[in-house]
Parts: C-alpha cells; sequence; structure tokens
RNA sequence: GGAGAGAUGGCAGAGUGGUCGAUUGCACCUGACUUGAAAUCAGGCGGUGCCGCAAGGCAUCCGGGGGUUCGAAUCCCUCUCUCUCCGCCA
C-alpha cells in the first residue's frame, strides 16, 4: 500500500511512477475516495464531540430528575445521527481502502524504462560460459539415468505431475545445497529460522499473495490455511503489527522451505523437467531496514545471492528488470539468471527485490526512531537460491563423457562424493 | 475432541454502566541532589486518524466483529487465541 500522503500530496509523482510501470489505475477515483473518506470522517468528529460533551453534563445531573429525562430524551435523536454518520466513514473507508490498494509501488528513479522482459538491463555477467560449461552438455532430462535419480512418474502417481521424488545421492544432492545456501547466509548475518509452511488468511494478505494471486496457492479449506509459495511469506510475517527498536536494523533472517505453487495455466513450453514444479525448495533472504538504507541494502542482498553462484562456479547473468516487468509491490528488483548449458538456456534462479514501505505498511511493520514519530521499514527479499534450476545447471554444465555428473567443491563438504551418477 | 478459566498500555496488574486512555508498580526519558554513579525527590512516558504552517485541538483504540444504552473497558451475542485438567497422538 502506498502513502496515502503521498498519494493526495504528489499525485503527479505518482502518477508518473504508474505509467511507467504500464499499470491502469485510475488515480483520479482513487482521490476522491480519499476526499469522500475524510469528509465522512471530519462531519462525524463534530457530532461525536457533541453527543461527549452532552454526555458528561448528564453525568453531574442526578438520576432520575426531570431535567436529567429531558436530555434524554433529546439525546436519543443526536444518538441516532452518530451512528448513521460512523456507519458512512466504516463505509467510506472501505471503499477508499480496497481502491487504494489497487494502487501498484513506484518504480525507483534507477529502474529503466520499458514494457516487457525483453527490456531488462543485463547489468553484468559472470563466469565463462565456454570453459564452465561441460562439453557434453545436453538438457538435464536428457541425461540417462535421470528418471531414476528424479522420478516424475511415481511422483505423478503419488500425487500429480509437479511433484517428483528425488532418489538416492540426487536427494543427498538437494540436501548438500541447502546446507550449503543456509551456511553461506549465515556467515552473511542471517539468522536462520525454520518456519511454518501454511499460513493464515491475514499473513498471505500482508504480503501481497491474496486477494489477487489466490489462484496459484494451495488452499487447505477445511482450516483455511494457505501452502506457502515462498518462505517470504511466513518469514516476513514475523514481525507483522509490530514496533521493532531502531537499534536492531537491519534484522536479516534466512529461511529454507519447500514452496507450493498451482502454477496455474503456466504450462506449456520450456516447463520440462526441473524448469517449473509445483513443488520444490527454495532458500530465501530477507531484511527489514532503516528506510534511508534500503537501496544500499538490495545492492548487498544481491551480492549475497551472486556469491552463491559463483562458489558453485556457475556462469550466470544479473538482469535489473524493467519498470513494465516489475512486481506490483516492488520499487526495485533484480534477477539472477543461471546459464543451463544444456538448454542453452538462462534460468531464473532469484529475484532479489526492495519492496521500500509498500509491504511493511500492508504488514504494519514499524521502527520507533531514537527521535520523532514511528515509521514504516522497507523490507527487501531474495532467493538464495531456488533449488531445482540451480540443481538442472549443475547437472548439464557439469556432466562428464563417461555419464556422471562433477559437484561443484563447494558442495562436497555436505554431498561427501566427487561425482553423482546412476 | 471434552470440561473450566482468561485476554486491559513495553511488562506486571487494578478497574463491573457516566468525571476512565484508564489507579498503581516495574522499565524507560528529563531535571534536582552527587566529583561520578547508586539511592532519593520532581516531572514526563502508547498507537492511529482528522484539522492546523506550527503550537495544539478533536476523534478513536481495553483480543476481533456485532448488539443493548442518552452513555460501554464494564452488560449481551459471536469469533479467535491463551492457560489448566481429561482424552488422543508424531
Amino acid at each position: 500500500m502506498l502513502d496515502p500522503k503521498l498519494l493526495r500530496e504528489q499525485t503527479a509523482l505518482v502518477r508518473a511512477g504508474i505509467a511507467r510501470k504500464k499499470f491502469q489505475v485510475d488515480l483520479d477515483a482513487v482521490i476522491a475516495a480519499d476526499e469522500v473518506r475524510r469528509h465522512a470522517v471530519a462531519e462525524f468528529e463534530v457530532a461525536r464531540s457533541t453527543q461527549n460533551a452532552a454526555n458528561k453534563e448528564m453525568a453531574a445531573l442526578p438520576k432520575g430528575s426531570a431535567e436529567f429525562q429531558a436530555k434524554v430524551a433529546e439525546m436519543k435523536t443526536a444518538s441516532a445521527r452518530v451512528k448513521e454518520l460512523e456507519k458512512k466513514v466504516s463505509e467510506a473507508e472501505e471503499v477508499w481502502k480496497q481502491i487504494v490498494l489497487s494502487v501498484p509501488n513506484i518504480p525507483h528513479d534507477s529502474v529503466p524504462e520499458g514494457r516487457t522482459e525483453a527490456d531488462n538491463k543485463v547489468v553484468s555477467t559472470w563466469g565463462d560460459q565456454t570453459k564452465l560449461v561441460s562439453t557434453v552438455a545436453k538438457p538435464h532430462w536428457d541425461i540417462s539415468w535421470f528418471s531414476k535419480a528424479i522420478d516424475f512418474e511415481r511422483g505423478v502417481k503419488v500425487t500429480g505431475a509437479g511433484f517428483p521424488f528425488y532418489v538416492g545421492d540426487m536427494a543427498r544432492l538437494v540436501r548438500a545445497l541447502i546446507q550449503f545456501f543456509l551456511e553461506e547466509a549465515g556467515s552473511a548475518g542471517y539468522t536462520e529460522v525454520h518456519a511454518p509452511l501454511l499460513v493464515n488468511a491475514a499473513s498471505a494478505t500482508a504480503t501481497g499473495q491474496l486477494p489477487d494471486k489466490e489462484g496459484q496457492m494451495y488452499h487447505a479449506q477445511t482450516d483455511d490455511f494457505y501452502l506457502i509459495p515462498t518462505a517470504e511469506v511466513p518469514v516476513t510475517n514475523f514481525f507483522r503489527d509490530e514496533i521493532l527498536d531502531e537499534g536492531s536494523l537491519p534484522v536479516k533472517r534466512v529461511g529454507y522451505t519447500p514452496c507450493f505453487r498451482r502454477e496455474a495455466g503456466s504450462w506449456g513450453a520450456h516447463v520440462r523437467g526441473l524448469n517449473r514444479l509445483h513443488q520444490f525448495d527454495k532458500v530465501e533472504l530477507v531484511k527489514w531496514v532503516h528506510p534511508e538504507k534500503s537501496f544500499e541494502e538490495l545492492e548487498s542482498l544481491r551480492g549475497d545471492a551472486e556469491r552463491l553462484l559463483q562458489k558453485l562456479n556457475l556462469p550466470y547473468r544479473v538482469l535489473l528488470i524493467c519498470a513494465g516487468d516489475i512486481g506490483f509491490s516492488h520499487s526495485k528488483q533484480y534477477d539472477l539468471e543461471v546459464w543451463a548449458g544444456g538448454q542453452k538456456r538462462w534460468l531464473e534462479v532469484s529475484s532479489c527485490s526492495n519492496f521500500t514501505d509498500f509491504q511493511a505498511r500492508r504488514a504494519g511493520i514499524r521502527f520507533r526512531p531514537k527521535e520523532g514519530k514511528v515509521e514504516y521499514v522497507h523490507t527487501l527479499n531474495g532467493s538464495g537460491l531456488g533449488l531445482p534450476r540451480v540443481l538442472a545447471a549443475i547437472l548439464e554444465n557439469n556432466l562428464q563423457p563417461d555419464g556422471s555428473v562433477r559437484i561443484p567443491e563447494a558442495l562436497r563438504r555436505w554431498y561427501g562424493k566427487e561425482t553423482l551418477q546412476f
């Protein structure tokens, strides 16, 4: 949610930002609803104030007196009017709330113009593909033993499409990746949290999954819980409706969770193998920071994610997402894409974003400065990293002529061997 | 799942229809005393919204929602959560 003051006092700026994002929002309707709301509030408060004063007088009168009885009769009409005005206020606030939630966050000045993903800017590329990618590279699903290591068919039997089993050393490799990501984040100052995998509607609303992206989440209807599409949801909600100490900022947390996404309608080309799943593992980095620091914190967050790919020796590039392709709640966003040498495609493995105060406002996460009023924190998050596509890149890029896969040095401590083969 | 108790400010804990945003204690901040500190004393100390350049004023908030009443922290209904006991269980 945008700051209502910004909305009404710097309307032109907001309008320009929304235009850059290519969103269609009737800002005039938002402003009008705000005005109706404020007018209703003012009217109600005057009536209420009068009623309060009269009630104070009545308290001083003897209960049974004729004077008292007369006042009661008189106040009945005033009371009815207060109730009526109060109803008007809550209606006006409801209308305004609904409409203001449709206004997206505005993009930061450093975000490039653009309409689609084709307009995203490549800001850097790491790793020499000719050196780091195997000469016998092939798509991971074409590796001879692939279906033994990652069993999609039995996953279909047990659950449905997109819920594979990882078997034997492949399961071990998954666990090694999780360990590696968590340990690296720990060294970078993130406190590990092990979070709930189901959340209530209030949490899903605070981080922005509800009401718009409802169809993307699995819903446990008996208890009205949602399966998390990312650890961002429970981890960010940890501090929902709380006021943090300024001295504790920045707060940095890391969480590993499975993620569940219905991915309704997005199946089609390029989603074979590990490229898109209904259940996948991800390690997520979340930061709550001082508003003045959030854009530098975004750079360091991106650095924390990049370092993982470097240590795994996987070529990647960094995209600065253009205004038209950036998310609804985001102010600025970088994507990290790993090079999958077999598919010869870039695969997104991380998205690092600054939400500024947009998400904090929705979630009610604030801090108390040493002086002055309570303020909203800025929230950021980034994957560090999503597992399946990293796994795909490792399998494809490190495939050996003998059909085995060399495991990156950084993972051997937890994987325990040098190669993977079935 | 069954029975009972409860939810009040950062924490503890009063308050059962009017002068209660709420006694008090702790914590915290400021000042006095002190070489400094402790102790003591005095004062201050919540969020949100609206109006205002500001000082400030008004409104609102006692778990959430609804109701009764001229008036609700206080009475009624409902939901959620917590605790205790019993049952079941990884």
